[in-house]
DNA sequence: GCGACAG
DNA sequence: ATCTTGTCGC
């Protein structure tokens, strides 16, 4: 089974455990979740805090002190507002920490360092090093049907499509699933976000060949989402980006610390997951791109009819 | 100061 | 993708 930890209940834990009367920072808490790229994610994770020292109905125990933490350089950093950002410094100055031109007094002194953590983020990279051993770049499909996955959200909770076409692109049918989601979106662990609903979809069908909205080999671990959906599902999978998540690019061709790893197609940066040669995901693609935007409508459509 | 940073 | 609480390196 897949297992996915709660970053949202491992943040709020880490955030509990800085002192009143200091701070920390988003990069430092980061780093105790196990990666620092993460920074971002902490923040929209405080940003989804229900039980802020502003709750004055809660008991203490229940309480998450993010006004504790504030920007790497010692700026103040978010609350919800501009508004906002005053109940921050007023909840810091109660505490003892001074705020002086937006930034905290005395920052090395009261900057809080020492989480206890489990780091769950370096367990999920290990994870994922382990499984890139798994994937196969030669063509192991038969080009029958094939499947198209998008996702949309609605707050904490996902919803995932797969629409299926035959050969010549002709819709066939749709498959959708939702879940809670407990993990956020953080640059090279997107299957741990999207994964668990992508499963979902494939206990109802399984196409022969599934394309997703993300990366497959072109992941600083090889082990972007269609990477990671076709290891674990044991399906042939390719990904379509429309952005770039880091690698050089040499005419059409994309290349990973010197490594070959995809195609630029039209407006999409293709690499295979599993079970598909570079080949053949630029081919599939090519062929097939103009499809995707319909996966994502009907994601969409799932998201606003529940 | 600007870009990188999948979704 | 949503909805708006980053950080580092050039």
């Amino acid at each position: 089974m897949f297992q996915v930890p709660d970053l949202y209940e491992e943040c709020f834990t880490l955030v509990k455990q800085i002192p009143a009367g200091m701070v920390s920072t988003y990069g430092i808490l980061a780093k105790a979740l196990g990666d620092e790229i993460a920074a971002r994610a902490v923040g929209q994770m405080l940003g989804e805090n229900q039980n802020s020292f502003l709750r004055s109905d809660l008991p203490e125990e229940k309480l998450i002190p993010c006004h504790r933490v504030v920007y790497a350089d010692g700026r103040i950093g978010g609350f919800t507002s501009e508004k906002g950002v005053e109940d921050k410094i007023r909840l810091l100055e109660r505490e003892g920490v001074r705020v002086q031109d937006g930034k905290v007094a005395d920052f090395r002194e009261k900057l809080f360092q020492d989480f206890v953590s489990s780091e769950p983020l370096k367990r999920l990279r290990g994870e994922q090093e382990k499984l890139a051993e798994k994937i196969w770049l030669e063509d192991d499909f038969t080009l029958g049907e094939f499947g198209i996955l998008d996702v949309a959200y609605r707050g904490r909770r996902g919803y995932c499509a797969m629409v299926v076409f035959d050969l010549n692109g002709s819709q066939r049918t749709t498959f959708a699933a939702t879940a809670e989601i407990n993990f956020p979106y953080i640059p090279t662990y997107l299957a741990y976000r999207e994964l668990p609903m992508i499963l979902k979809v494939l206990e109802y069908y399984r196409p022969s060949l599934l394309l997703i909205d993300g990366n497959g080999i072109l992941h600083p671990r090889k082990m972007g989402i269609a990477a990671h959906a076709g290891v674990v599902a044991e399906i042939p999978c390719i990904g379509a980006a429309k952005s770039l998540l880091g690698g050089q690019l040499e005419g059409e061709k994309i290349f990973i610390r010197g490594e070959h790893v995809g195609y630029k197609c039209g407006k999409y940066y293709v690499s295979p997951g599993h079970r598909v040669s570079i080949e053949s995901a630029r081919k599939i693609v090519e062929r097939y791109s103009h499809l995707i935007p319909l996966a994502h409508g009907a994601a969409k459509r799932t998201a606003i009819l529940k």
